[in-house]
DNA sequence: TTGACACATTCCCATATTGGTATATAAATA
DNA sequence: TATTTATATACCAATATGGGAATGTGTCAA
């Protein structure tokens, strides 16, 4: 077997730093593939290659207007993520230090 | 170029579910490679080796005591993820659904 | 010192991926 | 109809992965 296919779920999809720009960059409004290009400055051929692999995965979806194909993002699908990762911010809070870390601290900015 | 390397950053390194798991298996207790085999029933030498991917991209450390070796989880390292997926949160939050649709769903239980 | 134990590493294979370049397709326009 | 515009797709190369099986390494014990 190999890795697993980019097209397989939200994680593997936007492990890619592209495709996450390419997200930020739709953010909540549709846009052109030439704008997209206008705007992120990569050759047009890799802007619709990365689109496609986030609409296969449902990150984006696509209407036909005429020559143009308009894109819109779907943010709603990088949930699975959202449910993984905060729960376990817990682990990194604060609240949740050692206390004698805490402790430590509070002295030094008694000093 | 290729697909972006799995130790690259932790994006890449979860992207895999089997590394996921053992982020949660480690959860917040040391634990030894045997016990992780115990655990989840895979061969060891594969849980050694996803354990040596998520040990280059720092999502645990490990500690040497006699024969065996303690891994230890630093689930902060996911911050990276957490910082760039939570902010997206709004976009699927119900508070920032489109007027039309709220108005369609309130009508609804009205019948 | 030899063996058993805990774990890491190597080798092999099949498979995808990314970027670049070139080309195909479809729609509008002259 | 011929051409241009907007976008997708095919092709190529280099690279890395993940699983399985085998083997290596270091440490404890008899």
């Amino acid at each position: 077997m190999a890795r697993i296919p980019t097209t397989h779920d939200p994680f593997n999809a936007v492990a890619e730093p592209k495709r996450r720009q390419l997200l930020e960059a739709l953010g909540a409004t549709e846009r052109t593939v030439t704008s997209l290009v206008a705007l992120l400055g990569w050759p047009q051929p890799m802007v619709s290659k990365h689109l496609a692999v986030l609409k296969k995965v449902g990150l984006v979806s696509e209407r036909r207007a005429g020559r143009q194909r308009l894109y819109r993002a779907h943010l709603d699908k990088l949930k699975p993520i959202f449910d993984w990762v905060v729960p376990l911010e817990r682990y990194w809070t604060e609240s949740f230090e050692r206390l004698d870390e805490v402790l430590e601290r509070i002295q030094k900015q008694e000093k």
